[in-house]
DNA sequence: GATCGATGATTTTTT
DNA sequence: ATCATCGATC
């Protein structure tokens, strides 16, 4: 019997709802994943098998997170084995049912990277100029084709106009294209389920009857397709229960509907709903300034969460010069928080562009601040892990042409792209998997002449072998490390690019640690299972907690968690809310971008920074910005603002040895902020802060020279380096520095020759 | 077929 | 500013 007392009430009437649909308006930290481990244990309780459930997430992690709470509640054998993202459902679902869709069980799931590649050769081969038609432009295309389930023939029928009729035209060649290298997209594993359970009344009526109950979390991200799916799966039993905040809908980029909640009703009749307000994540003040600015929004259910917790700190908003400065200042606050007794895993760095990262963890690591950057460079992005998993992908599946063009020359084997093209065309011409051609030497010797054909032969003649040692049950890892040992990756990586080669071999070790804890946590899992997890799970779904380490991540990969302390950076017009947002529907782009400040917003338990920079580089040269539009909209009271002002600024010819205290400004209205001193009025740049950030690569001379240095400071030095600042002689150019340094013992340091950083 | 250098796009967010 | 792609040259 699963625990109900210590839910509220409206969380309990939610979790004993009666049969049919259900929809749970679930604001932010309002416990509702516990709501939804509940519910399945209370269903589990009313005498339905596991094996009956099928939930859905959003992230894979949040898929293991309900397993492991659902784990607790009910006893590990019990826990309900159909919970996943709707595309690993999908997969899970396509990969039994392969034949009835003129796929092969062994299908590849192409991910972005492999998207873009497969675009490109269709591109070209329907000569369409990709300077008028973009990559972006073409998979924006197919992705709102498909989640609208509009196949290429309807697409073709239908257009309009030119651009139209040729999108229809690479949308066609692109699906074929796919179907010969025997593999779908990330859109086709939920379109192709949905053409399953539609086209093969047996199969839907199988699942739909198999599942008694089916449980969505996150329900505004929903795109049309994934509302089709839910639906064919209720189709039996009607027993959905939806869980969703209509204002946390962020994807809708992406095609999500947040009509799907709003309308929910209408699609599910008979529908109970439930709210729930109360929120047990944030203190007060945090929670007012979200519900102050998500109240501008018209789109909306319309709430209001509240909390016992008293009113805490109030919101830090900043302004500072540059995104340098705004770095800086991060450095301080992981410094200070730390001070008042936080662990650094308890704070959270949010942006909404992952270009951002870059200058927050160049001032981390300078600052020598344990950090994990989530999301941004994937780990299975880099190039080294992309050649191996295409080897694997070739391996597993030989008709898989992008993953081909991908590796036959990598490391080199004298095949150029000519080659190459002839080979695709030769395995086209005579409809055979490319990889399949090493039976056929005759045709290859054919085509592509005999020296080029020989070589094409013998590679693939490696690759057979793979593919026959994977076949008789060569372990995932070992059959890994036979193909790095086979082409001599390491030679290879250390010949191509010297400097970096240590560093990828790294994350080639990594990826074969990965292949080994797969093996052992799958139980001797397959090729197959083992790429499909690689495609399927992002980097966001192995964020670690605890581990001490500030946490870096974009605001979309921050929904669904919770952290003590919030670090927004980067509040400024034209970045947060995002300028490409407003493009087609400014009103809509500007709800969704409001709705994504309000997600940032919650995340804070204690405290909040608000951070925005006065300009920022963009394309290498700087832009001014203003503070974004959503910082107006939070109320005075809850704020304490620190902007730079001209009352700031140091006269001219005046040295900076800043160590006066930054004055604090009595308080402006919010919203009219004056603007910031431009650096261009002032022969000295204005230093923001009382002590000035490390001098970062590319920084004017004449700061870094003026960078004040003190005794007992701790600095770092470009070979000797940290060290203890002993003694500061002279001024300005002349500046001598004494510095203790652990290894290499007293030195007299000229900061104005010799690179010498502040380590804040 | 490979290598070097110039050129141009790139920055929204992710399964 | 940085990276990828393309073209000219060997």
């Amino acid at each position: 019997m699963p625990d109900l007392t210590s839910l509220n009430p409206a969380q309990r009437d939610a979790v004993t709802a009666p049969d049919g649909p259900v929809l749970v308006v679930a604001g932010a930290g309002s416990g509702k994943t516990r709501v939804l481990t509940t519910r399945i244990a209370h269903i589990l309780d009313s005498g339905v098998y596991p094996s009956e459930v099928l939930a859905f997430t959003f992230t894979n992690r949040a898929a293991k997170e309900m397993k492991v709470r659902v784990a607790n509640e009910v006893g590990e054998g019990n826990a309900p084995f159909w919970i996943g993202t709707f595309h690993s459902t999908g997969a899970r679902i396509l990969r039994t049912h392969a034949d009835k869709l003129g796929l092969s069980r062994d299908f590849a799931i192409y991910d972005s990277d492999d998207q873009k590649r497969l675009l490109k050769n269709v591109l070209s081969d329907l000569n369409i100029d990709i300077k008028q038609f973009g990559i972006p432009g073409c998979r924006t295309a197919i992705s709102a084709w498909k989640n609208q389930d509009i196949a290429p023939e309807t697409a073709t029928q239908r257009t309009t106009t030119y651009i139209e009729e040729v999108y229809a035209k690479i949308y066609t060649a692109y699906r074929k294209a796919l179907r010969q290298c025997n593999a779908v997209d990330f859109d086709d594993l939920i379109l192709e389920t949905v053409h399953l359970l539609e086209d093969h009344a047996a199969v839907r009526r199988e699942y739909a009857s198999k599942f008694r109950h089916v449980l969505v979390d996150e329900f505004q991200d929903t795109n049309e397709l994934q509302l089709i799916l839910i639906k064919a799966l209720c189709s039996e039993h009607g027993n959905l229960f939806a869980v969703g905040d209509d204002d946390q809908s962020i994807y809708g980029w992406r095609g999500a509907r947040v009509e799907n909640m709003l309308q929910f009703e209408d699609y599910f009749p008979g529908t109970h709903l439930f709210r729930l307000e109360q929120n047990y994540r944030s203190m007060g003040n945090i929670l007012d300034a979200a519900n102050a600015v998500i109240a501008n929004n018209k789109r909306r259910k319309g709430k209001n969460l509240w909390t016992d917790a008293g009113k805490g700190d109030l919101l830090s908003v900043e302004q500072h010069l540059d995104a340098e400065d705004e770095a800086a200042r991060v450095v301080e606050i992981v410094q200070e928080e730390k001070h008042k007794g936080l662990d650094r895993g308890a704070i959270t760095v949010l942006y909404r562009t992952n270009a951002q990262s870059r200058l927050l963890e160049d001032a981390l690591r300078r600052a020598r601040i344990a950090h994990q950057v989530v999301g941004s460079v994937q780990f299975y992005e880099r190039r080294e892990i992309r050649d191996l998993l295409a080897y694997l992908k070739l391996t597993a599946n030989p008709a898989d042409e992008v993953s081909m063009q991908r590796v036959i020359n990598q490391p080199k084997r004298k095949i150029g792209a000519t080659t190459v093209g002839r080979l695709l065309e030769c395995a086209h011409n005579h409809e055979i998997a490319v990889g399949n051609l090493v039976e056929r030497p005759d045709l290859l010797q054919m085509d592509l002449g005999n020296a080029a054909g020989k070589r094409v032969h013998a590679f693939l003649t490696q690759l057979n072998s793979w593919r026959r040692a994977a076949y008789d049950g060569m372990p995932v890892p070992e059959l890994l490390q036979k193909i790095i040992a086979d082409i001599s990756y390491e030679t290879f990586l250390h010949a191509d690019e010297p400097d970096t080669a240590a560093g990828r071999m790294e994350n080639v070790a990594e990826l074969v640690n990965g292949a080994f804890a797969f093996h052992e946590a799958s139980d001797g899992g397959t090729l197959q299972q083992f790429l499909e997890q690689t495609a399927l799970v992002a980097d966001q779904d192995t964020i670690q907690d605890g581990e001490g380490a500030v946490r870096l991540m974009t605001i979309h990969t921050a929904k669904g968690l919770e952290f003590p302390v919030v670090v927004l950076t980067g509040c400024e017009d034209e970045l947060l809310p995002h300028v490409t947002a407003m493009n087609e529907d400014a009103e809509a782009g500007a709800e969704e971008e409001r709705r994504l400040f309000y997600v940032a917003v919650t995340r804070a338990m204690k405290r909040l920074y608000l951070l925005s920079a006065s300009r920022r580089r963009k394309f290498g040269t700087y832009e001014d910005t203003l503070p974004s539009r959503f910082l107006g909209e939070i109320p005075d009271e809850l704020c304490e603002t620190r902007e730079l002002d001209s009352g700031w600024q140091q006269p001219v010819g005046r040295t900076l040895f800043g160590d006066a205290p930054a004055p604090r400004d009595p308080r402006k209205p919010a919203g009219h902020r004056p603007p910031l001193q431009r650096r261009d009025t002032y022969t000295p740049p204005p230093r923001s802060r009382a002590k000035p950030r490390p001098a970062a690569a590319g920084w004017d001379q004449d700061v870094a020279q003026s960078a004040p240095f003190y005794e007992g400071q701790l600095v770092r030095h470009g070979s000797f380096g940290a060290g203890l600042v002993i003694r500061v002689e002279g001024v300005g150019d002349d500046v001598t520095v004494t510095v203790d340094f652990p290894d290499h013992g007293r030195k007299h340091i000229l900061p104005r020759f010799a690179p010498l950083f502040p380590v804040d």
